[in-house]
DNA sequence: TTCATAGTTCGATGATAGCCGAAGCATCGA
DNA sequence: TCGATGCTTCGGCTATCATCGAACTATGAA
């Protein structure tokens, strides 16, 4: 049955990822919902059994896409059902805790942290977000220059856009992606505010005591909160 | 998650069964899963918790039913992905014909007749309903005194409803009760309409066929009948 | 060729959850 | 009041399946 394929927790994160309709790759995938390559292996196998999703090779990276829209539009009728159930019932990822809190997601913030700085950004007018497409205001040029020493303008790149929505698999809300993503998380672990785990492999991030007080100075969720 | 609780071929038995919209017990979805009350009661409170189902007590009966068309909706799209051929849908067994045709319910008409008359007098604009509370308007007073000769003043009760929607078992949907519904059924049997079957034990009803004339000129069903 | 990366297969492990027997309530019929 | 019936709860058994370590294949780069 299909829809045991998407009751499984790390299988629906990966299928929340694709939800855009983008391609990512097996790796990427594994990344998104917090499992070994391995594990995520054998899922994306059952899943492209079950016809939800679809491959495509490529040198030697194996892109995955859903099938088609209706295969979206089915998954958005379960995540509506869901809400409205009172939803609540976080399902416990197959990871600790604290990769829900902070973690890096390719080369930026993800986790509850990374969703709760797109959200103050988008509060304190720093972001535009339409959609996938997010786009820095002047007043957000003028902020990430002040606060964090961060010129908006060496920030293009031939191939990646600088502000990008990227759907956090734990929040199931967008944090910021893109090259100003990355930039950000990067000064953060220069302004010794974070740190990713020294453990092998982990995705977890560590904030210091000092680093999460200015943090939460600047992208603090103090301010109402739907 | 809500696709998990679908994922399980007993729960995914059930609601398909209940997928036109109809009420069962929990003993026919059972039935229907191929298990033993016990596991479908555990799969039904599952089921209840994640708001896809929601049940009616009626005597030491438990119906459940799908809460809304939406979920009808997703569960069909599910199929679809699926390209299965549905289970075979279990005939809820209906024991003898005339017992589903008219019969008492506790002391007011059931069956098919019964529900016929519900559904006759909401067209008609006699009581409205919502959910379960049924309510007589001006006209249905006006109505039931003149066709009937009841006085619905004289209905009035300290422990029991006028006016309330009774599940039908063999039809599955509801038909008249409280004592509304026991005052109407009593008429019929003075009006020499209906009669109870004399077999003991019997909750047969059989009408008349001066009766069912009279009836059906109130509560015919001549008007289009999805 | 040699090394690195992406992805897979295999095997073992462990936790989740379905399942049923037995027993306990609740309601109905007599 | 006393059974009979519908349904639930409890406890233990079992099977399924997600998970990861280790090893293997394939592609790309040096």
């Amino acid at each position: 049955m299909v829809a045991s394929l998407v009751g499984d927790p790390a299988r629906a994160n990966m299928l929340t990822a694709l939800m855009d309709g983008r391609a990512l790759t097996a790796s990427e995938l594994a990344h998104q919902a917090g499992i070994t390559p391995q594990t995520a292996s054998s899922h994306l196998s059952k899943l492209e059994a079950g016809g939800l999703i679809e491959p495509e090779k490529q040198g030697r990276h194996r892109y995955y896409r859903l099938t088609g829209p209706d295969v979206a539009g089915v998954l958005e009728g379960l995540a509506g059902l869901a809400e409205r159930a009172g939803h609540t019932r976080v399902r416990t990822g197959p990871k600790e805790p604290a990769l829900r809190r902070a973690r890096i997601c390719y080369d930026h913030l993800a986790g509850d942290l990374g969703v709760q700085m797109l959200d103050s950004m988008r509060k304190q007018k720093l972001v535009r977000q339409t959609k996938q497409a997010i786009e820095l205001t002047g007043e957000g040029k003028r902020f990430i220059a002040e606060a964090l020493q961060i010129d908006a303008d060496m920030l293009a790149h031939p191939r990646r856009p600088m502000c990008k929505a990227c759907l956090d698999w734990s929040e199931r809300r967008h944090h910021l992606a893109g090259t100003l993503g990355a930039a950000v998380m990067n000064r953060f672990t220069e302004l010794n505010w974070a740190a990713r785990d020294p453990a092998p492999g982990s995705r977890v991030v560590n904030f210091t005591r000092a680093g999460e007080k200015r943090f939460a100075a600047l992208f603090g969720s103090s301010e109402a909160h739907s």
